[in-house]
RNA sequence: GGCGACGUAGCCAAGUGGUAAGGCAGGGGUCUGCAAAACCCCCAUCACCGGUUCGAAUCCGGUCGUCGCCUCCA
């Protein structure tokens, strides 16, 4: 039975999807610069998530949007001189490259909220018409502003386990704004001068962060969904508010059956965010140690807990990588190794199935490469096994039997590799030993063996 | 102030009642012309204090420390 941590009761539920097709949404990225490697570990996960539970037989329908409006785009691109639609076509295409890179499987639907506006303002009439929303007029704006109304909706902040009067605490009004109540938050904004607009029945403006989820996820996957992730920094407000409507919208409960969230990375002791500067972006963390590397690095810890970055933790993980590939690459000897398969993949899907532990996941991993390596020394056949290793690296989303990249020098490698063979068979030590210094020289590794010379890329 | 998470070997990180997975790094061997890879062996009593229990890293209480959310954030 697989189990995941709801981030609603905080309790580890059995997963019981309500239809044949299970449907997840995943807060996507805003796309006004690169993204970093905190982003990279939230889109693995979701990753894993989808692939796991496609191996297990499932059909995922998986939605991600893009917020291609909001302030830091419009502050960006003005500051670039360039439109909206042009800073956000160059930052999703950098996105799509990176998930491309690190082998995230795309989503089946990719909203925009700029091409959801009409969905998103049926919804916010209907909110005004039940009673949950309401119309406010705006000094900043000759538009009027449209706001939630918190206190219409008694079980607000249970997803965030807040009361609402522990939110006042912390709830601000700019100036400008007229909200019932500091707590409620903008469902459409009025336009201000300069910003790129919608008509609308309160005048020009754009919607509010929340509601393009709450519009996005009921058009493509219905008022009821299996799954929704995010990054934990999502749960409130982000989260708290997307049930907030779609609940009081649809008036069917809950919105979503299970909420998963992944923790955040850490620099050192901080949280790696935009806003701090010390990020590493995930062009750069591939740059370093390759696709499988850095997935490797995110999987080694646990999704709800925090992930230390380190340079260490990373060519650590580069590291285990080469190692998986080792054993899964190795010339196979057709045949079973008396290798008990069964077993590996018992252990992988009890590790799996619970909250999805793929540290321990990748412990089997290892265990396997260990005994492929143990019967390839021994001279037994050893495919059956490697195959496994594929499989459940699949599962991860782990390319480990194909180099990442082609190499274009590789021909050339090869003749060196031959060259140096026959010195070698001529005793030519010290010339062979050059050759092999040079090529280490230029990334490539030389590994001799009994059954001849293999090479790789560092 | 409110809510929450965490503190396991040099580094990262599983394990939530029966005497500590895995990876990286390190040390010692085997193999090798040498090296690399691989294999074998070694390397922690779980922040601290007290309690519950036959038995606790794991439950309870306290102390110290770290971090996150409450404002844009994966």
């Amino acid at each position: 039975m697989i189990r995941f941590t709801n981030t609603l009761t905080r309790t580890l539920d059995p997963f019981q999807p309500a239809g044949d097709v299970v449907t997840m949404y995943v807060c996507g990225i805003t796309p006004y610069d690169e993204s970093h490697i905190g982003h990279a570990m939230s889109y693995v996960v979701f990753d894993v998530v989808k692939r796991y539970l496609t191996w297990r037989g499932y059909h995922v329908k998986h939605v991600q949007n893009f917020t291609d409006i909001d302030d830091r785009i419009i502050e960006r691109a003005n500051r670039l001189n360039i439109t909206t639609d042009e800073l956000v076509a160059r930052y999703i295409a950098a996105y799509t490259d990176d998930m491309r890179d690190l082998n995230v499987l795309p989503a089946d639907v990719y909203p925009r909220a700029t091409r959801e506006v009409p969905e998103m303002i049926e919804m916010i009439e209907g909110l005004i018409k039940n009673g949950f929303a309401y119309e406010a007029a705006s000094e900043l704006s000759e538009s009027s502003d449209v706001y939630y109304r918190v206190s219409a909706k008694k079980d607000y902040g249970a997803l965030s386990h807040r009361t609402q009067d522990s939110l006042l605490a912390g709830a601000r009004v700019e100036p400008g704004e007229h909200k019932e109540h500091p707590a409620d938050f903008a469902l459409w904004k009025g336009a201000k001068a300069g910003e790129p607009s919608w008509d609308s029945p309160w005048g020009k403006g754009r919607p509010g962060w929340h509601i393009e989820c709450s519009a996005m996820s009921l058009k493509y996957l219905g008022a009821q969904i299996d799954i929704h992730g995010g990054g934990e920094d999502l749960v409130f407000p982000h989260h708290e508010n997307e049930i907030a409507q779609t609940e009081a919208y649809t008036g069917q409960q809950p919105f979503v059956r299970l909420w998963l969230h992944n923790a955040w990375v850490k620099m050192g002791e901080e949280k790696m965010s935009k806003s701090l500067g010390n990020f590493i972006t995930i062009r750069d963390g591939l740059k370093k140690v390759g696709g499988d590397g850095l997935r490797l690095w995110i999987l080694t810890s646990h999704y709800r807990k925090p992930l230390t970055f380190t340079e260490e933790t990373l060519d650590a993980a580069k590291a285990g990588v080469a190692r998986l590939r080792t054993a899964a690459r190795a010339g196979g000897d057709a045949g079973d190794a008396g290798v008990d398969l069964a077993a590996y993949r018992e252990r992988f899907t009890a590790a799996m199935d619970d909250d999805l532990n793929t540290p321990q996941a990748l412990a089997v991993l290892f265990d396997l490469a260990k005994e492929i390596n143990r019967a390839r020394d021994e001279g037994r056949g050893m495919a059956q096994a490697q195959g496994l290793l594929l499989e459940l690296g699949e599962v991860l989303g782990l390319r480990l039997e194909q180099p990442e990249q082609s190499i274009e020098a590789a021909p050339f490698i090869d003749l060196l590799v031959q060259v140096r063979d026959e010195l070698r068979a001529a005793k030519q030590w010290q010339l062979a030993d050059r050759v092999r210094d040079s090529l280490a020289a230029l990334d490539v590794v030389l590994e001799d063996s009994a059954s001849g010379t293999t090479w790789k890329p560092a």
